[in-house]
DNA sequence: GCAAAAAGTTAGGCGATACTAACTTATTTG
DNA sequence: CAAATAAGTTAGTATCGCCTAACTTTTTGC
């Protein structure tokens, strides 16, 4: 009965299936908003094969939601990017509640709200958001995107691409790893540490890394996964 | 992909899906536990055709989940029972969490909780269960099943069915109509409220009840939807 | 600038869950 | 107790979202 199907989605929203959201938040993710997404990148991220890509992509675009030219990856509509913040927006409050009001562990809250985000109603994340106070980002530094779908689209330089020497304040980690987020956790560089390069090894080597008062050495590979705000150098050298 | 199906499901649980759930659900509700539920019932009760009832009810019969036999209704077996307690005790503890840390109305966290109970993890369940200080019923009075499967099934006696002159403590009151739950609240007949059966009128008509110091007439369909505990009268005469 | 490699698509299927229409079994009732 | 009615089932289909295998288009690299 598809009357039950409609009636199972929810009020106010144009009743976008848990896969469909799944894949506009990550053709947004890959596009950074506006930019294009291969169809491989979109397999990688959903764990899907290439070839169900494809069927779902055309079915989006007959939506209307993403601009679809055959062997040449999508593009999110507006509508599209829309959706996909909508998206977002529940995905990074539902992160930020079980953080603050349910003691939610950070390395933890992204599986939890992956699924949550399907069934939240709208009052109910507006309720959330409310009762920690209207957050503007998430437990690992995400901008949470407005009701009315604006975000805060600031690229960060990562870790990995600062100058030695180079200061600066830690935006915001990758959400997806609780073994990494856990790793981070340890070593103290979680959203608002000021960090400073101290070096870097030649041939992709480890960079070292000043925090507080620690001095500690970390893969590239993890560097990047650490987006850093730029701190004018009191000192007067540059970043 | 399988795989991904497979680990968009719940840890610890047996991934069953949602319309599972809201089956197992559904029986339980119909036999109370441990009675036989009738195809068209259960049909009704899912807002589905009965045809599509048979053919999910010989899947779950294979799965173990109930005792089947052609013609002649279902009954779950003690595992169905057990899922169909575990999610009730999710849809239960995720009201009772709605109303009390969201300041959700009562008369819509049945609709929330209808989602949410498929997505939520055990440990976000028990941790919303722990802030809100272990309760023992949800908003409308029902009971929440404990993590081993234990419920009160104690059976009540509705407002309909009770004498003139009989008293009571309301104790529960049918959740799934926000409209009829916006209009108990305004009568004040909510759980916990001392009631008293004043008149009935004959021919189904309607029921003299007095709640707290107001006197209120209410018809036999929606008396029977208010489940009251017995209270020995004080003035001695009987329930 | 063409052949090999990479990327992407189509074709054909499958499992879940639902539907309608037609049929069978059970129950009720005169 | 037989006919009428109610309840339940089977058969055949659809949709969604996914898969693999085989094919096509685009890109890359000599």
């Amino acid at each position: 009965m598809s009357a039950a199907r409609e009636e199972s989605r929810l009020a106010g929203r144009e009743a976008l299936t848990a896969p469909v959201e799944d894949y506009l938040k990550a053709i947004y993710a890959i596009g950074k908003g506006t930019g294009a997404a291969a169809t491989n990148e979109i397999a990688q991220r959903l764990a899907l094969a290439p070839a169900s890509v494809s069927g779902m992509v055309r079915r989006l675009a007959e939506q209307g939601l993403l601009a679809y030219e055959r062997y040449h990856g999508v593009k999110l509509t507006e509508s599209g990017r829309r959706a996909a913040l909508r998206t977002l927006r529940r995905h990074r409050i539902i992160e930020a509640y079980l953080a603050e009001a349910l003691g939610y562990p950070w390395d933890r809250v992204h599986q939890e709200a992956e699924r949550l985000e399907h069934a939240a109603s709208d009052e109910l994340v507006d309720r959330m958001a409310a009762t920690i106070g209207e957050p503007e980002v998430d437990p690992h530094g995400a901008p949470i995107p407005t009701r009315d779908g604006a975000v805060d689209e600031t690229e960060y330089r990562s870790l990995a691409d600062m100058n030695v020497g180079a200061a600066g304040s830690v935006v915001r980690v990758a959400d997806e790893d609780p073994e990494m987020l856990r790793y981070l956790a340890e070593l103290a560089i979680v959203p608002g540490k000021r960090v400073t390069v101290k070096a870097r090894a030649p041939y992709d080597g480890p960079i070292t890394v000043s925090v507080g008062r620690q001095e500690l050495s970390i893969g590239p590979a993890l560097a990047a996964q650490v987006l850093v705000a730029p701190i004018a150098d009191r000192a007067g050298k540059r970043g």
